[in-house]
DNA sequence: ATTTAGCACTCTGTTGTATAGAGTGCTAAT
DNA sequence: ATTAGCACTCTATACAACAGAGTGCTAAAT
């Protein structure tokens, strides 16, 4: 049943080539391109059943192949040599890359989303660490007017979010100052899944007590955790895809493909499931069932923050990707991401 | 020299049908969609007249007529019939719009832009108020680890934003909290500029003054304001445009249209300009030098809070726009929105 | 038992030609 | 001043012819 080495060889030089040229492969440039010692009627042969088997399809009789998404697969599971990043996109790293400052996560997500995008010439994302999913750090209270609080949270890798919430109007700030002082003291720390957990069973056990701040200061915090913090996702490099000929020639999936960029939530659920994986993951064209990228492939590795996966990041690109080029590429900047994040 | 009430009936005529139809208009066209009781005959003649003028262009010899940006222009300056949004838009803003949240401006121009692109079906932008412009309510600093710190920035408006700053690694959070207190009270209500300015003197005049931790605020002060926050800029709806068939057609400049969306900085630079203008602006075409979007048409107007300009927000779409349609519901949001900023 | 040369066949894409249709500009008549 | 009429121009479309790339199959060669 498993392919022998010939037909995988010859698997390989029809998926290499289309990647490069972006045509169907014929069985003469197979031949012309490689060296097998083998007529285009041997390849022919072998194309045939490889074609019978499901790994590549035919536009039409009288064209060469194109890989399908399983011949894909087996060419990135089996076939391929993919080991370092190149030698240039180490270097570009390493000059660029690893000297961005650090004191501010936003920015060094940002800057990382644009060197995926840049090395892979396709579209970098990066799915931020849920901030509810880290260690906090801080929690402070701000009053802006009456009845309205800025909720700041901090967390321990320096992961800043703020947000505003309805709160009780006689608070004066003094008032949450002291609660926030209170909740820092108590909940610092722990993660802010935790800390709703011990603040719903607290004040179930403390209900009836007198301590009206310290009831107020439940009723805050677990006000500012409640709602599920936005997630945040970084996408940059979209028009890369413009110049790729598969979608110049297709203006209805090029338009369900920005569409889908533009909405951001496709993306993110996808990223979001994959954040419970480590190291890379690759989902080729219709492998992934999210409408509008179904021929588009991604690369995406989690990301940690110290001991702790956080986050996923990766490159959009089509199905017909560098895939040995871009696995490294976003292995190695994965690593290198957690590096910075860890280095505090 | 000027155009006679006929020729411009004419131009009228055939910019409304250019913007609903897309294709060239001939004098048949003309004819049978008004009533001019006029021959073809008499139209061409007058179309040549205004082709001669530079209200009008010919895709080719025997085509029909195009308008240009000039006549575009005298279109929307002279020959619309623009007052109101339409009754729907106007329903539509009142029911789902004026009922947003308002304590959150994030949010609030977010919810802005959507709006703007769903109404309009071109792309929706809006600029934010640009925090260093408005008036200062708070100033705190949060001490991330030492020498980080973070400065979170409070408008009057409940604008907020924050950043991360590097300090001198001896100060405690007890050393920032005093500092806060001190700015705040010192600065609060001015905008960035001027407290900026005022730290300058200040700092000159007490040069050699012995307070050390009043020296330490001010340099924090200095330091917290002085590099440009980053502005803010929401574009939504950018996937509208592939709709259109003008760009369909047109690969290339789709491409740059799009590359222009992603890199945002062409847009700001055109919203900034406009924002020290009152009411509807509209740029035409090449009118607007900004390559990547010279084909397009953009519809802004800046929006207040309280009795100052602080932003600018519009839609960006084909010259081919529906201007009578757009600019009153551009114009109209501009007045919801400083509306719901101004109700604190 | 493979491999391959040879060949008929298929499908696409390009090129050239003819044609219909839309629209123009000009002239002469109204 | 307007318009009917007409010759002219240009585009878009359809169709045919054809070259080119590639296939699958058969029979010969290794």
């Amino acid at each position: 049943m498993d392919l022998n080495e010939r037909s995988r060889n010859i698997l390989r030089a029809v998926v290499v080539s289309y990647i490069e040229r972006a045509l169907p492969i014929g069985s003469q440039t197979v031949t012309k391109s490689f060296s097998f010692g083998l007529s285009p009627a041997t390849i022919r042969n072998i194309m045939a059943e490889l074609e019978d088997r499901g790994y590549l399809s035919q536009p039409h009789t009288s064209a060469g192949r194109i890989p399908t998404p399983k011949g894909y697969r087996l060419y990135v599971d089996e076939l391929m040599e993919e080991d370092h990043p190149t030698l240039f996109d180490e270097e570009f790293l390493k000059e660029n890359y690893l000297s961005t400052k650090r004191e501010d996560p936003h920015a060094l997500l940002l800057e990382t989303t644009r060197m995926l995008s840049l090395l892979s010439h396709y579209a970098g994302v990066v799915l931020a660490p849920k901030i509810s999913e880290t260690r906090l750090d801080r929690l402070e209270f701000i009053l802006l007017r009456k009845g309205h609080v800025l909720v700041l949270q901090v967390s321990k890798d320096g992961l800043v979010q703020h947000r505003i919430i309805d709160a009780d109007p006689e608070l004066t700030q003094k008032d949450l100052s002291r609660i926030s002082a209170f909740l820092n003291e108590k909940f610092g720390g722990l993660n802010l899944d935790e800390i709703r957990l011990r603040l719903l069973q607290q004040m179930r056990a403390e209900k009836d007590q007198y301590d009206r701040l310290l009831q107020k200061a439940m009723e805050l915090g677990r006000k500012a955790l409640e709602e599920p913090p936005q997630e945040e996702l970084y996408v940059i490099g979209t028009s890369n895809i413009l110049n790729l000929p598969e979608f110049a020639e297709n203006l209805e999936k090029m338009k369900a493909l920005f569409k889908t960029f533009e909405e951001k939530a496709a993306i993110l659920k996808l990223l979001n499931n994959s954040i419970t994986t480590e190291g890379v993951q690759i989902f080729i064209g219709s492998e992934n069932r999210m409408p509008g990228i179904e021929d588009c492939s991604l690369v995406v590795s989690s990301y940690r923050s110290g001991d702790r996966i956080v986050g996923t990041l990766g490159v959009i690109g089509p199905t017909r990707m560098e895939y040995d080029r871009v696995i490294p590429l976003v292995d190695h900047t994965a690593k290198l991401l957690s590096r910075l994040l860890d280095q505090d």
